[in-house]
DNA sequence: CAATAGATCATCT
DNA sequence: GATGATCTATTGC
């Protein structure tokens, strides 16, 4: 038995990294949907693993209930208060733990839930963290399988992502494409607000 | 294939 | 004490 071709690295990743710079503090204290748009076709690095992001969510301030910022303050939620730029991670069902990237300026809370990655490199490392993933599309095509892969975990939260081990950065060259615009996946308050983004057609946006 | 149940615990009431 | 920004295995058609 040998690895199948789809099992290997897109691209070096010292390659991807001399292709791309990292996104500066600027970026993130933008309205939370800018941002999460923008986001898309990102690269998120972290432990020599690395995967262009795909698909995001925007949660938002007090009017969003679905967002955790609308319950104002709590030991949990006060990064999402802080400045941009910063990792909030939560722990969910007891088993998983889901990515955000605060945006707005400071005081004022939204985030972006980072829900999809296209694996470009570290991919054996990918896969020995999830031993479940079947394909390569099903590494890290959900909020908690591309913690899980990527080995993040709330050690991370309030990480600094334009700076550190787990950074955020974007392609030099950019690839057009289009962007898909639904609601939310797996919420139960504001559940049709059209605050999910995916690229149009890509494999590995979550099902 | 689609639908559903169970896991499992931090967080907030 | 209930709930949840999920994943996986299993069942059924």
């Amino acid at each position: 038995m040998h690895a199948t071709p789809e099992w290997v690295d897109r691209i070096p990743l010292e390659e991807l990294l001399a292709q791309s710079r990292t996104l500066p503090r600027e970026f993130y204290a933008r309205d939370t949907v800018e941002v999460a748009r923008d986001l898309l076709g990102t690269i998120l690095i972290h432990e020599g693993a690395a995967g262009r992001i795909v698909e995001t969510e925007a949660y938002l301030g007090p009017e969003d209930l679905a967002a955790h910022a609308s319950r104002g303050v709590t030991n949990r939620t006060r990064v999402l208060f802080g400045p941009p730029g910063h990792a909030y991670v939560y722990f969910i069902y007891g088993k998983h733990e889901c990515l955000n990237l605060v945006a707005q300026p400071e005081g004022t809370p939204g985030c972006v839930l980072i829900r999809a990655l296209e694996p470009l490199a570290g991919i054996a490392e990918m896969k020995k963290r999830r031993p479940a993933a079947r394909s390569i599309e099903d590494l890290a095509s959900g909020p908690g399988k591309l913690t899980a892969a990527l080995n993040i975990t709330r050690r991370h939260y309030g990480a600094d992502v334009t700076q550190g081990s787990l950074i955020v950065r974007e392609c030099l060259s950019k690839t057009p494409f289009e962007i898909v615009t639904t609601p939310r996946i797996g919420i139960r308050h504001c559940s049709d607000w059209p605050l999910r983004f995916f690229i149009a057609g890509n494999r590995f946006v979550s099902r």
